[in-house]
DNA sequence: GTTAGCACTCTAAAGTCGTGAGTGCTATTC
DNA sequence: GAATAGCACTCACGACTTTAGAGTGCTAAC
């Protein structure tokens, strides 16, 4: 799947992406002579246009106009082409004085960054909080706080703690909440919290829980104790990127906000970022979120104190600025697994 | 400012408004004729037109097109005109079930309702979630839960609660959490949380505070335990408002997603919408969220089982259909403050 | 007071046409 | 044989004109 071409080649298609990054307009063999600092005529340079069409990497929009690059061309591009730019000592400034501008809350953290990437790219800012469903289970507790409330404090083998504020029906007394949380803790062991929920709707479920009424009631508070919170995304800019030439007309700004609103397509995408370190870029298609509304994803992991994974990254259309972007997601990536790891 | 209006222009304003409401498109004498069941010209009704354009009541885009309702006749309808729609009951049910789909947890609920508000009128759903620091302090507590963890549990006077996860630089050992706790109980007495809040800053910039260190560190943790997080807010459905024709254009697209994204002024607005009771309607500029982009809102605010005050609504185009979305708007705000009440 | 009739206005849609950017091909040059 | 100059050809786009139709305001008649 490698494309073999010669250094003429990728120089010329280079140029043809960035002048199209650059202008959104399909770019022209003479447009790309002149701003090549080699000496071409434009009709050599028409010559590698026509090939580089027949590989699959420019299309033209019609017979008399530039050529624009493909799905294809923007992939070899961040490949190998691209030439990233630092992140300017004004970006780094901005990326930290943000990160602390948020006392504590992880929220507020990674509502913060999710703004202050949408600010440096000029695109879509997105970040999705760490999961901790996926942990494994290690401790939970349940302490009364009041008639009918209980508190659930869940803590995974990894350190992350989560607390949980249980309404209750009836009441339940204090050594019973105990029994619970001893219960659970000695069952449990070992398992993710995923599955510990699992494994309480099960029991639940099972003939023993119908008699004993004890045990009903215990499951029914331990379930909630352990149950998923909404994943947890910030998404910010999206005033942005109707910026975007491409997005100015109605029809395909309606499709990404759709997408964007299922934000189960999002978490589904951005899991699978979570396997891989490093800075991940979708183009297109690749994204999956939807068929022809032509946007790109870069995005990288970041980690917690209690080595809890997150996403974070950048939404904008194919033709992104990329050179300057993927360092921003980067360093950002870094700066708030530094920040995070902190505390 | 009252306005004197014989039946029959209130009849033909009513028919304007709904046909410009249906349509998008500015309605001429002939339509309205033609709609009206009184057997009335084309003729006179231009001349009854003339009037409620002299009035401020309709305006035209150009000389050779129909008229448009000003935001004076909106008002004007939606006081005296508009006839409300019943809350049909595949609405009702779908407005339950919504409700109940969640289970657990505030925010969910809130979520999903303003979901619902969002399908049921094809705009854009709205929830403020219920604000806490304004209510009267009654109690905190502080729990050891880990090394340099701590749990803090604050509780108003109307008893809601709140539980804060806080994670600090030093150890902290149980008793002093204890006396921190009954430190702040027995000061704070009396205060709304968010007076507390500024008492404990002062605090902290007293004089007391740079010698006893002790103190100091109390002040610190105490601090982040009553520090307001941002106010919640859910938006659903921010795609439909592109189905109106009037925002099909990038320009004003612009303009209300950057209104949006500045939450703090919908805040500002939804707590004006606190302090009065039942459907509060809001047209045009009156919402004051834009000079320029026509939106209405439409809002009632729900209460909570521990007297807290939520608001939720709809927002679209000034365009809007009132008779069926105000009624909605009212049908749920009383199923939430019902659901959360029963908890 | 209501209506029919009519001249007038103005937009939106549909045609017309010239322009220019850009291409592909071919002959020519080095 | 690769690069280039030249040239005919294509096609979208903007400017302009034309036309149709919707809607108005006014006046005169009922």
């Amino acid at each position: 799947m490698d494309i073999e071409l010669s250094l003429r080649s990728r120089q010329i298609l280079e140029a043809i992406v960035e002048d199209y990054i650059a202008t959104a307009e399909p770019v022209g063999s003479s447009a790309v002579a002149r701003r090549h600092a080699l000496t071409l005529s434009s009709a050599t340079v028409r010559n590698v246009m026509a090939n580089l069409e027949e590989m699959g990497l420019l299309t033209s929009p019609h017979t008399s106009a530039g050529r624009v690059p493909t799905e294809k061309a923007y992939r070899l591009y961040v490949d190998s082409l691209v030439a990233l730019r630092q992140v300017s000592r004004e970006e780094k400034r901005q990326i930290i004085s943000h990160c602390r501008k948020v006392g504590v809350g992880l929220s507020g953290i990674l509502k913060e960054t999710s703004r202050t990437l949408s600010q440096l790219s000029n695109y879509m800012g997105i970040v999705i909080a760490p999961s901790f469903t996926a942990d494994v289970f290690r401790h939970i507790e349940f302490i009364r706080i009041g008639q009918r409330k209980i508190l659930a404090i869940l803590v995974s083998s990894k350190g992350a703690l989560q607390n949980r504020l249980i309404e209750t029906d009836d009441d339940y007394g204090s050594e019973e909440l105990i029994r619970m949380g001893n219960y659970l803790n000695e069952k449990m062991q070992g398992l993710t919290i995923n599955q510990v929920r699992e494994q309480i709707l099960e029991e639940m479920a099972s003939e023993k829980a119908q008699y004993d009424k004890l045990l009903a009631r215990a499951l029914k508070i331990s379930e909630q104790a352990v149950r998923a919170e909404g994943e947890e995304i910030f998404i910010e800019g999206q005033a942005r990127i109707l910026d975007q030439p491409e997005f100015s007309d109605a029809g395909r700004m309606k499709e990404i906000y759709q997408a964007f609103e299922q934000k189960g397509l999002l978490v589904q995408l951005l899991s699978r970022c979570m396997k891989a370190d490093g800075v991940q870029i979708y183009i297109g298609t690749e994204t999956s979120l939807s068929q022809s509304a032509g946007v790109s994803l870069i995005t990288s992991r970041f980690v917690t104190s209690s080595n809890t994974v997150g996403m974070l990254g950048v939404i904008g259309p194919t033709r992104m600025g990329y050179s300057s972007v993927i360092p921003i997601v980067d360093y950002t990536a870094r700066m708030v697994s530094k920040l995070l790891s902190e505390v």
